[in-house]
Order: structure tokens, then sequence, then C-alpha cells
DNA sequence: CGGACAAGCTGA
DNA sequence: CAGCTTGTCCGG
């Protein structure tokens, strides 16, 4: 009697899985291995799902060839998972999951190594730290609570170049390390512990003993392609099936990361915060210059010290919209309705989400002479050097090399390219927080913690400076160094309005958007569209992604992006 | 996805 | 009606 397996094949738009007889030939075949096979005519790859009972009405065709090792059974079930979740192909994630290069042998799994002396004890849960905590203590104390069980421990970080640097810190204090994904078979073999960035989530490790997210907030543990996927979601779940514990730190605790496990609350939070100087910039000179007193004292402070980068200005900007400030009173220009920035539109003001549109005047004074008061970052570089008599360099994320001045100049893409610096000054923090986004608040805050991480490296700084002209619950958490209350209210309002974690949220767009939506017709699904983008709503993810599940794809592109 | 095949359109 | 385009179906 021939064997006979299910194989899901790599094409994503063929989700489905087909039968094919085991060659006698063959290796002991395993669920999740690569294999090669014919399909209609033409070669392609495939994983194993699992055996099936040969029925003789069908022909079937035989394998090709073994190629290698796949994510192992064992992870099977959180891949389909994922793939309802998000509502994707489980090829995309099976793909995820395998190597690069293909995988032929294992290496044999080392011993789990104790630890020299134990870390400080930490209940399993979302830890919430001040900025500049080490989070170190998190995955030694998640260690130590599970070295006798048996499973990797798996460690996410929000880079590779911090994932690496973890690496190295853990294997000085003598654990055995998988990291990086040329360490595929490492993980495979279930190495002691795996570090990684987001994909990592999906290492191939058959066990988990315990897991650590590390700045679970971190905007990068969500993938922008679709599948929409979410790195520290995947790693609960997975830590649910597994019965691991599960560890997460986190600065904002935004609603979806406090939704993953209990919040503990770190009794130092408050003092693991630099520095921080607000500047309100209403009522200053208006003439005093992009950089205000307070913050023109920082650099000058911090140019006298020894680091590198003495001082990074900071620049968010918001594409080619331009804030407007009263002349008179410094006050900005903003909608009525719903605070958001107003831009110009034919000599008039406009809010972005058109609400109002008004003659140009301030609404604080009546005066009716306002100023542009935004820049880029060339303008603003040619500004601070002349403030602050030195030579400035430009950091964006299309410049390339080290920074070759003691002052920088840029946008957030200096926080990914510089270690440590003196001060950090946000010339503009209003450009955050009257984003046109949903989550605006939650990036203005994720900015500044960004920020404090790079002057509390520095042996000696000035702090973080917010240049505002706003007063603000976020401008006051941060002043007293403690965001918990913005966490109470974004929780309030992702409740009322049915948003993650609360509430299942997803975005169809493309030619093919239209007939997808069209062919799901369901009580529990919300729709609507704006230029060709639909919004769907449901009570819950488990609800959208199963009202999802029953779509029809049709022909033309579809792009799905489920929260 | 991509090959097979059928139905539809065009021009001499 | 050959020769080409467009649409639909289906894969083990």
């Amino acid at each position: 009697m021939s064997r006979v397996v299910r194989v899901v094949t790599e094409v994503a738009a063929v989700d489905r899985a087909f039968d094919y007889d085991v060659p006698s030939s063959f290796p002991g075949l395993a669920t999740g291995d690569r294999v090669r096979m014919n399909f209609n005519g033409r070669s392609v790859r495939g994983w194993v799902a699992g055996d099936v009972e040969p029925s003789g009405d069908l022909a079937r065709k035989p394998l090709v060839k073994w190629l290698g090792f796949g994510p192992p059974s064992e992870l099977w079930g959180l891949l389909e998972w994922c793939a309802w979740r998000w509502t994707s192909p489980l090829s995309r994630f099976l793909l995820a999951a395998s190597p690069s290069r293909l995988v032929t042998t294992l290496p044999p799994t080392p011993a789990k190594t104790a630890l020299a002396s134990p870390p400080p004890h930490r209940e399993a849960g979302v830890w919430q730290f001040g900025p500049t905590h080490d989070p170190l203590d998190l995955v030694l104390s998640a260690y130590e609570q599970t070295r006798s069980r048996d499973g990797s421990l798996l460690v996410l970080v929000p880079t590779e170049a911090w994932a690496q640097r973890l690496r190295g810190r853990l294997e000085q204090r003598g654990l055995v390390v998988a990291q990086g994904e040329g360490q595929w078979d490492r993980m495979r073999a279930q190495w002691p512990v795996i570090i990684g960035a987001r994909g990592a989530a999906l290492a191939p490790t058959p066990r988990l003993c315990a897991a650590v997210v590390i700045d679970a907030d971190d905007d990068g543990y969500r993938s922008e392609a679709s599948p929409t996927w979410h790195a520290a979601e995947v790693v609960r779940e997975r830590c649910r099936r597994d019965d691991a514990p599960f560890w997460a730190s986190t600065v904002l605790a935004t609603p979806s990361v406090t939704a993953l496990a209990p919040l503990h609350l770190d009794d130092d939070a408050r003092n693991e915060w630099p520095e921080v100087t607000i500047v309100d910039r209403r009522g200053r000179d208006p003439h005093e210059g992009v950089l205000a007193g307070p913050a023109l004292q920082a650099a000058r402070t911090a140019l006298q010290g020894e680091e590198k980068v003495a001082v990074a200005v900071i620049l968010q900007r918001l594409g080619t919209g331009r804030l407007f400030a009263c002349r008179q009173c410094g006050e900005l220009a903003r909608c009525a309705v719903c605070g958001q920035a107003e831009l110009e539109d034919n000599g008039q003001l406009r809010c972005p989400d058109e609400h109002l549109q008004r003659e140009n005047f301030c609404q604080a004074c009546s005066a009716t002479n306002l100023r542009r008061v935004r820049v880029g970052v060339t303008t603003l570089a040619r500004d601070v050097a002349a403030q602050l008599s030195q030579e400035v360099s430009e950091l964006t994320a299309t410049t390339l090399g080290e920074p070759s001045t003691r002052v920088v100049v840029g946008t957030e893409a200096v926080f990914g390219r510089v270690r440590r610096c003196g001060v950090v000054i946000f010339v503009d923090f209003d450009q955050y927080l009257l984003a046109p986004r949903a989550n605006a608040r939650h990036e203005a805050v994720a900015a500044v913690v960004k920020a404090a991480r790079l002057v509390a490296r520095a042996s000696a700084s000035t702090g973080v400076v917010v240049q505002t002209r706003r007063r603000d619950e976020v401008i006051n958490a941060l002043e007293q160094r403690d965001v918990s209350a913005l966490r109470i209210d974004d929780d309030l309002v992702a409740q009322a309005l049915g948003l993650p974690p609360y509430g299942g949220v997803a975005e169809v767009s493309g030619e093919g958007a239209a007939a997808f939506v069209g062919s799901l017709s369901d009580a529990r699904l919300r729709v609507s569209e704006r230029d060709g983008v639909y919004s769907l709503r449901a009570s819950s993810s488990a609800v959208l992604a199963d009202v999802l599940a029953g779509g029809v794809r049709g022909t033309g592109r579809l792009r799905l992006a489920v929260q």
C-alpha cells in the first residue's frame, strides 16, 4: 500500500491542498516538509500537510522530490490560525515560517544552561516601564522561570540590530542563542533561546517554554504588506497553544498591548524617564527662531559635552501640508470642529477633513496676519546652523552614511541611525499631535520614547525638549513622566468606537474590492466606502475573520488589510 | 497562478 | 473560416 500525502502548493492564488503519492524511494516524510511536485503541467514547490487515506477513484501524481525541512508539524495549527485571523492564503504563512535557503540537515539540540546569578523575579504578563528601562531583566527572569520546561524561549525585539545586541548580552551570560534568518536550522532544532525581530514570531521551533516581546507597542511588529499580521499577537497565540507563559514590555501600554495579558506597572516607571522639557511657544517672542530659548540653551550645554552627536533636531513632516500660526498671539489655526491643523486652500483655511472652510484670521485674537510656521528639513537645518553657529548634517530616510557633524537635523530616521545623543529637540511637536491619523497621539509619544533612549545612552545629557503650541493631555503626560492616563483614555475611545482590540477592522482596496465586498452579505458586518477603499467592521476580530473567510475573490487585484 | 480550451470578433 | 483576443475553468 503506497503512502498518500496532502500538499499545499506554494502558489498563493491556489489556496487549496492536493493529494500526491509518495514514491517508495522517498525518505521519511513529515508534516511541514518542503517538496517539489508537478502541478497542472508545471513544477511547483509545496508543503506536506499530512497523510491521507488513499482513495482509488482519483488519479494521483507522485511527488518529484523531497526538498528539505519546513515548519514543524507542531506549528501547523498556529499558521492556520494566522491565515484565518488575517484572511490570507495559508501558503503566505508557511513561506514566512520556512527558510529562504533549503535546509536538509538539522544540528543536535544543545542543553539549557543555568544562569550564574538569579535575576529579579518578574511575574508573567505585560510590564509597563519607562523608556530607559533595560528589558534584560525581563528576558532573564522569563528564562530562569521556565528553564526546566521543554521548549525554546522566544524573544522578540523591534529591530534586527537590537536582536544582535541582545544576543551578545545573553551569550555573555552563558545562554545558547539562535538569532537571524541564517540560523533557521537551529531554531528548527529547538535551540534554548531564539531572538529576532517581527519574523521570528514564526520561528520554526517545535515548542515554546515561554516568550518575551520587548516594546510590544512598537510599529515594527505589524507587517505593512498584506497579510498585515501582528507579531506580538502571533506570539501571544503561540504561547496559548503551547501553554507557555508570556511576557511583554511596553511604555505606552496601548489598548492592543494591554489586551495581550494582565498589566503590571513597574514601581520605577516614572524614574525611567530622562528630563523632558516642554516649551510652549505661544506667548513667546515670535522672532526668536526655530529653537526657542530653553531649546537653544539645552543645545549649547550638550555641545559642551563629549557625545559624538550632541544635538538632534527632529521634524515630523506632514507631507506638503503646512501649519499656520497667528503673528500676533502665536495661536495655531485649527478646525473648530475636530481640532486638526487647518491647511491653506485658495487663500482660505480649510480643515483636512473638510469640516469647515474659512477666511484667514486668528480665532483667538481675530488678527488677520497669519504666517506659515512649518518648514522642511533643509530649511530647518539652515536655520539651526545659523542659530547654533555650528555645522549641521541632514538625516532623513534617504540620506546615506554616518552623520559627520555634532548637530543633526532630520526626521524620525534619526532614531534608527544615531545610537546616543546629548539632547533631542522636537522643533514642532504639534505636527504629530495634529496629524490627520487615528493614532497620532500614540505616534507622538512613541517618538519621545525613542528620543528618551538616545539621550539616556549619553554619558551626560540635557534630556528631551518638546516645542509646542498646545497644552493637552499628551503634553501633560510627558511633562509628568506618566503616560498611564493616556492608556485609559485610548482604551475608552477604542471601546466606544469598536476599534481593535475590541472590534475587528479591515480595509479592502484594489480593482477586485467591490466584487469581494459585494460577496460578503452578512448582518454582522458594517461596510463603508470612500474613494474605492472599503472599511469593514465587526464586533470582534474573530467575527470579522469568520465573515471574511466566506468572501469570494473574483478577478482583479485585491488588497486586504485586516487590523 | 498559468495553461487549456471554448466562445467571440474580424477581415478577406 | 483561419487567426487572434477574451473569458472561464481547474489543477491531485
